[in-house]
DNA sequence: TTAACATATGAGCAATCATTCATATATAAA
DNA sequence: TTTATATATGAATGATTGCTCATATGTTAA
């Protein structure tokens, strides 16, 4: 697991506040705005209890718009929005089988994310 | 590393859709919006570029609203307002000392969810 | 074909959000 | 005290968001 950007970014400094040096802040490695977007995005993808409900019961197993909608009370059109939004960020991923379709994670890694929130959260 | 919910809840059955036995879906443990409401916050404050930056760069030492502000390229009143959002939620801490406030981050764990997520994007 | 079902989607709307601006508070220096 | 600096905050605003409603698409059954 690499995280070189992190260690890097540790500069001896004295924030005195007669402020940072301007030449120290530039010789620090920032976070540019495509990288925060991008990691906002995933954050705020997360950010919606409807969205937590969707990912918590396709943890489970892969469901139908329907039964997803039955699990977390909600209309079916809002829940498909929700997946629609969620499929976008390619965190979760359609089958067809018929006339139904049924929807199942789509990432590890955000997966990952969320159950180790769970756990630190206590869940409880 | 407690995640007895998650695991519990892996319940055998079959969605043909023509749909989901509710005495079925009744017995999975299901998640209480209050439950996911609190997921969805901690989410929700790291969904956002300004936040992701400002959390960014306390990863790496405290600092005084002056400096991130110049860190993150914000206005000193943005910076503060975010910082007030990310200290209601205990995820970052206060110090004083004279007329500056220096903030630093006050949850282990979502620093390490955040660097995490940071890892799994490659932020690169 | 027609009817029924499963899902998707566009428009509209109320709520929330992130920022800015102006100003308040608090501390230190002159 | 007056002035300057550092931070905080309320109000206003434009943008985004999540939902509902109506309707469209696609599939199966009659």
């Amino acid at each position: 697991m690499d995280k070189g950007l992190l260690e890097v970014n540790t500069v001896a400094e004295d924030c005195s506040c007669v402020h940072s040096d301007p030449n120290q802040v530039e010789s620090e490695i920032g976070l540019a705005d495509e990288q925060a977007i991008g990691i906002a995005e995933i954050f705020k993808a997360l950010g919606d209890p409807t969205r937590v409900k969707i990912i918590y019961f396709l943890l489970n197993k892969e469901l139908c718009v329907h039964d997803l909608g039955l699990r977390i009370g909600m209309e079916q059109s809002a829940v498909s929005h929700q997946l629609r939004y969620l499929r976008d960020l390619h965190i979760v991923k359609r089958r067809k089988e018929g006339k139904t379709v049924y929807y199942s994670l789509d990432d590890e890694h955000i997966e990952q994310i969320f159950v180790q929130t769970m756990g630190h959260l206590g869940h409880d």
